[in-house]
Formats: C-alpha cells, structure tokens, sequence
DNA sequence: GTGTTCAGGTTGATGTGTCAACCCGGCCAC
DNA sequence: GTGGCCGGGTTGACACATCAACCTGAACAC
C-alpha cells in the first residue's frame, strides 16, 4: 500500500520541501528588497501596523502579532525610524511607548502588498490550485500541532 | 465543487504555511544550536562534508551543494576554522584551496546528524505519513518548478 | 618572457538576528 | 513617603548574510 516506503524516500521529500521553502522564501524576500526596498522583517512589520485602525499600536501589541523577541523587534523599529517608515510615540505610560506608521511607510506597504500577493499567488496558491492548497494547508496545521506538542513536552521537563 | 473559493481562504492558507515553515526552522535551529553548538549553517556545511569520501573537498564544490555566494562561504568558513570545526588546506592550485573535516568537526557532525533526522521525523515526516508525505513533496517540486520559471522569464527580460 | 584576462577566493562595510545585561517607571508593602 | 519588585523596552556585543571591492595565480596571446 505504500506505507513501507524506505527511509531515503521520505529523506528525498524532505530535502525537497527544504528546497521549495529556501528558494520560495529567498525570491519574495528578493523582490520585497528590488522593488520596494524593503525586508522582509520591514514588510511584516508594516503589515501589522496596516491591521490596526488608527495605524498606531503600543510594540507589545506588534510584538505579539510578529512573536518577535523584543529585542529584535526594537532594533527592528530603530532602523524602521532611522529610514523614516515608522515613528515612535509616547503614551500614557512612558514605559511602553507605542510605534506608529508614517506617510513614507504606508507608501511602501501599499505598493509593496499588491505585487507581494501577487507573486504569491503566481508562484504558490495558484500552481497548487485549490484542492491540493487545502490538503497542503492542513498538512502544515498538524505540523504546526505537533511543534506546539512537542514543545510543551521541551517546557515540562 | 469549492473551485471559487475566495481569495481570504487561499490568504489564510498561505498564512498557515508561512507559520508553520517559520516555526519549524526555528524550532530545528534552535535544537541544533542547544544541543550540538551547531548552527543551521555550520550544520549545512557540515553534512556536505561527510558526504565526501574523503571529508575533503574543493571549496568550489561546497559552494556548488549548498547554493551560497562564495563570500557567504567564506566569511562561514573562516568562523567554522576559527572553532576547529574545519580547516583549509591548500590544494595544487593554490588559487582553488580544499576544506577538510576535523575530528571535532566529525563528532559535532556525528552527534548533530541522528538526533536531526529524529526530530525531522518527529515533526514532519511521521507526522504526514507516507501518501500525504507523497503529494507535499510533489507539491513543493511543482513550486519549485514554477520558481524556476519565473526566474527565466526574469532573467530573459 | 611579458602582460592581459579571468575564475574563484578573501576582505571590509553594512544590515540583520540573538543573547545577556541593563534601564525605567508603575506598583505594592510597610 | 521610601524602598524593593517586576514587566516591558532598550542597548551592546557578537554571529550571520549580502554587496562591492579587491587579490591571486593559472592560462592564453603575442
């Protein structure tokens, strides 16, 4: 039935799931940095700031969206701010100051977004098409289980 | 026949995807790092190392498995040499030098091997079973194969 | 020989990710 | 009040990735 299939077999699948994933991930970040001029850690943070109404948000609200160590995600905004995409603001509590998108900012996420779903869709959901998207989704959802699984095991020891 | 799905179905799919390749990474870097003092890199250089016979080989040759910019390589090499990991040898052509597996470098690799596969089986490919297994790697080789193209077309204009 | 070319390797500068140390201001005990 | 605690943010040091500039020595033309 081919459930005895060797271990080489599944080594190969493996090697190639890590291929797509490099290469997939290497070309959207390319054409993120040709295009738009920014990385790819810029274009999820814009992203997160675009989901919110008043595209302003306190950092441990980005920081839970991205689940970014907070470090990386200061540096991360320091250089955003440096370039201008974001500004931080003072809150009530100056503790935890929140980051807002500026005009140049929401000029790159817009023109970036279009043309990143885009090649999402040309390189990716459309050469699946939608059944096999579905079966590769849910694939991906039980890998995704069996992390959180295992790491809660890692985290009881 | 779920053919005309809309487009936030697809979106969520690829979302899922994008967690599930980020958290996996992670979670196999972060093992090999706390459990072998390997990082993904070191690693990657590594195995293509062991699969030379001679655990010695060109560093051209390196670059050519591993797909990485000879300045990527090198800077990489000369932190693998700095903790005795590997070490450059000169070859004939003393342009072309050769990288050889150390002894620690053999253990780390020796070590870092097994209880990766284990863990890839663990997460991944156990996970899937055989036939789903089958139609992801079909699925990413057709991504693959679609990156490819795309590539030319790019390259061609 | 001399010099020109060139593939391949190294180096330096800069941007990015991670870890550990530290800072800061509200909060609570007293 | 005053002092200690503590969660969240920032900073610094280092590992890594990328780009451009440079070096190096074989090979070829002459």
């Amino acid at each position: 039935m081919g459930w005895e299939q060797d271990i080489g077999e599944a080594d190969r699948m493996w090697r190639t799931y890590i291929e797509m994933a490099k290469h997939l991930g290497s070309h959207l970040q390319q054409h993120l940095q040709r295009e738009c001029d920014l990385s790819a850690a810029d274009f999820e943070v814009l992203v997160r700031l675009t989901e919110s109404e008043r595209r302003e948000m306190p950092v441990a609200e980005v920081a839970a969206a991205t689940q970014w160590e907070k470090s990386r995600l200061s540096h991360q905004l320091t250089r955003m701010a440096q370039r201008g995409l974001v500004e931080r603001v003072d809150a009530d509590d100056r503790r935890y100051p929140d980051v807002r998108l500026t005009d140049k900012g929401r000029a790159a996420i817009d023109k970036a977004v279009p043309e990143h779903t885009e090649l999402v869709h040309a390189l990716f959901i459309d050469v699946l098409g939608p059944e096999r998207m579905a079966g590769f989704a849910q694939a991906c959802a039980d890998v995704l289980r069996a992390l959180d699984e295992h790491r809660e095991r890692d985290c009881s020891l």
